[in-house]
DNA sequence: TTCAGGTTGGG
DNA sequence: CCAACCTGA
């Protein structure tokens, strides 16, 4: 498995490569394919991680994702040090192939490799690196590190991609076990770079997040030994009761494994591994719960490679909903419930305390989360992408693909999802997740003294419980914001008034309107009000101010340009004073005052909105997406022999980049019209990616 | 006891 | 969409 040392010493001198190893989401130097590729080599190694977060768009790291990130690349650097390299060589940049190209260039380097990424971004960045490091007479090669099966071997009896978990989970499972994790390389050696290597200094956070950031060490170590270690407690501790605690909302019982995960500390194929070995011992032991909680568990790693293979196969979905119709659904378009969303103020408990718990610690649980976005998407009826943005900016774990695919779900955008017509009870889900009430009272301080029988429902409480209670409903905690009555035929006026514009565009359509398919998404998406921003900071002043948008409306949503968790340092400092005595996570915010407002109150404020706004903000984000508009024309769709020739196999030279199918493909169940869902409005606003693309459909026919 | 009709859980 | 479960005549 690892290079013998004889070789290594001898072949030195002569053969000289230098490889540069080209980290990402894979900060470990165990089971790590590129690493132990390029420590084969009998070369030199140069590690290297290129920090270019502009790329990311929208999708800017939040704070506490920068935080672990951060933290994680120190002791990946510590780590690669112990191993004999010289450091970890890093670069600031806003543009990552050239960075790479300079490195390359100025460390004499012929060789880099890398682990595949499967994010839209990442997908065409790594085709471009390959296309311009290969140009330059560079070996570029790159490697799976991050899932069991790359998303192209997973196919159903026709060879053709899942659409649904299930079968897709099914079929991973019965397939040959993916190869056993690698032990880290004996010794990196990186030759002499002092030379003609520097490295930049990176910084991940600025002055006014240092205060939050320093509570986050308290409760989570990253790094990729620390992420060995919490694996190891977790599949001998709480795996075995996996099957049993799993649905209560208390963490305890949860892996927390997932920002390990995101950022490759943890190598996907030891924990399959690993549980797989448990699950065999508890079987032989006949130990029912502990063999289905390792089921359990392991499928929740499939929907993390389940979200990666809808990502590769449909690049687009984290803005755009995989089944077509939901393109018409008319959104609520309302900052005000979204701001209450967001402060935990929306009168439901069990919301509040996990969008409480969210704000202060970056984690939920992942039934929390299910209950807040299906909370969001239901009742409010707010666009889920904006749902989806705000889990971005705050989750620790915070991550692209996997939060797509639960938004998606959860918006009935999938075909195996929940309908969206389902609207689940926070009161019913709240006896069940939080039977006690103990989550609510430690995240929802005002409720405290609250009997477990109103909890869950404080609207339906006597006065006289209320007041021994301490509670005067829409002073100090809010009366809800919209009833689940209201919600319900509200959603079903929505949901008739969806199908009959998915009708009315289908008629359209058939009246020989070939154009009619792109009209909906051509609309312009609706975008944030610059206000929206600035809204966190004025968490404690009048917010009838705040001009907002009204009604509602079709088509994608844009998302904030600015992360929020960059605007609202000021009053998460203020938040995190009052954590200050708490030593653990997760931290009870014993003194937070969150503003007093009656239902009455909230709903002047959706009155007032302006409209005058809504315009201003569209056009604002629309500019900033013409700038960069160009049309990609010609050369898309390639032949099926061109993909094929390029197409070069797992461990090999190309990652298959998905682009729009040719005009006629209807495998695809999704596919109402096809071309939204693959990457057209995305290759529009990275017009760059002329060059030829590959094609997943394609691909798998021909081979 | 049985059976329709609703609710809930699953991904 | 569908199975399992509950509920109430």
């Amino acid at each position: 498995m690892s290079a013998s040392p004889s070789m290594s010493g001898g072949a030195g001198e002569r053969t000289r490569t230098r490889t540069v190893v080209w980290f990402r989401r894979d900060l470990r130097v165990e089971d790590n394919p590129a690493l132990a590729a390029a420590a084969r080599t009998a070369g030199e190694v140069v590690p290297a991680y290129v920090w270019a977060p502009e790329e990311d768009g929208p999708y800017y790291p939040g704070r506490v994702s920068r935080w672990w990130l951060s933290q994680s690349l120190k002791h990946l650097d510590a780590s690669l040090r112990r191993l004999g390299a010289t450091r970890l060589v890093t670069r600031r940049s806003t543009d990552t192939v050239a960075a790479l190209l300079e490195l390359v260039r100025s460390t004499g380097a012929t060789h880099l490799f890398f682990n595949h990424l499967y994010d839209p971004l990442s997908l065409v960045r790594d085709h471009r690196v390959k296309q311009v490091l290969g140009a330059e007479g560079i070996t570029v090669q790159s490697f799976n590190s991050d899932l069991l099966y790359e998303p192209w071997e997973v196919l159903d009896d026709h060879g053709c991609p899942f659409t649904m978990f299930t079968p897709f989970w099914n079929k991973c499972l019965c397939m040959v076990d993916p190869p056993a994790p690698m032990l880290p390389p004996k010794r990196i050696n990186s030759g002499d770079l002092s030379r003609c290597c520097s490295s930049d200094h990176l910084i991940f956070e600025d002055e006014s997040e240092r205060g939050s950031n320093a509570l986050l060490a308290r409760a989570w170590s990253p790094g990729w030994q620390n992420a060995d270690k919490a694996f190891t407690a977790f599949i001998n501790g709480p795996l075995i009761d996996y099957s049993v605690n799993r649905k209560k909302a208390d963490s305890a019982n949860t892996s927390l494994l997932s920002p390990y995960l995101h950022f490759g500390e943890l190598s996907v194929r030891k924990v399959f591994h690993q549980v797989r070995m448990k699950q065999l011992t508890w079987s032989n032991e006949s130990n029912r719960d502990g063999e289905e909680g390792c089921s359990l568990f392991l499928r929740s790693i499939g929907l993390r490679e389940y979200s990666r293979y809808l990502a590769f196969n449909h690049p687009c979905s984290h803005e755009k909903p995989l089944l077509a119709h939901l393109r018409f659904f008319p959104w609520v378009v309302n900052e005000v419930y979204f701001k209450v969303w967001r402060q935990g103020r929306t009168g439901y408990p069990l919301v509040d305390a996990g969008m409480r718990e969210l704000w202060a610690t970056g984690w939920l649980h992942d039934r929390i989360r299910v209950v807040v976005s299906s909370f969001f998407v239901k009742v409010l009826q707010l666009p889920w992408r904006w749902g989806m943005k705000y889990f971005w900016d705050t989750l620790l774990d915070a991550d692209l693909e996997s939060d797509a695919l639960g938004w998606q779900y959860i918006s009935g955008s999938l075909p195996d999802g929940r309908e969206l017509d389902r609207i689940d009870n926070p009161q019913f889900e709240g006896y069940k997740f939080d039977p006690y009430g103990e989550y609510v009272r430690r995240w929802l301080p005002e409720l405290a003294r609250l009997p477990t029988e109103w909890i869950h429902h404080p609207w339906d409480a006597p006065e006289s419980v209320l007041q021994a209670a301490g509670i005067e409903l829409g002073s100090n905690y809010p009366l809800p914001i919209v009833e689940l009555d209201e919600a319900k035929s509200r959603l079903q006026d929505a949901l008739s008034e969806m199908w009959e514009l998915e009708a009315a565009s289908r008629a359209e359509i058939e009246n020989g309107m070939e154009e009619g398919l792109g009209d909906s998404s051509d609309e312009p998406p609706i975008a944030f009000p610059q206000e929206l921003q600035h809204m966190e900071v004025d968490l404690d002043r009048a917010t009838i101010h705040t001009p907002a948008t009204a009604g509602r409306r079709r088509a994608d949503q844009m998302v904030p340009s600015i992360t929020s968790s960059l605007v609202r340092a000021e009053t998460e400092t203020e938040l995190s004073a009052a954590f200050e005595s708490q030593v653990t996570r997760p931290e009870v915010p014993s003194q937070v005052h969150f503003q007093p407002q009656t239902r009455t109150e909230i709903r002047d404020e959706v009155a007032s909105y302006g409209t005058a706004s809504r315009y201003n903000g569209v056009q604002q984000q629309q500019q900033q997406y013409t700038l960069h508009h160009h049309r990609v024309q010609g050369g898309i769709a390639p032949s099926t022999s061109e993909a094929s020739s390029s197409w070069t196999g797992r461990e090999g030279g190309v990652v298959p980049v998905w682009s729009p199918p040719a005009a006629s493909g209807h495998s695809d169940p999704y596919a109402a019209d096809e071309t939204d869902i693959s990457s057209r409005s995305y290759l529009d606003r990275h017009p760059q990616q002329s060059h030829r693309l590959m094609n997943w459909n394609q691909l798998s026919q021909s081979s």
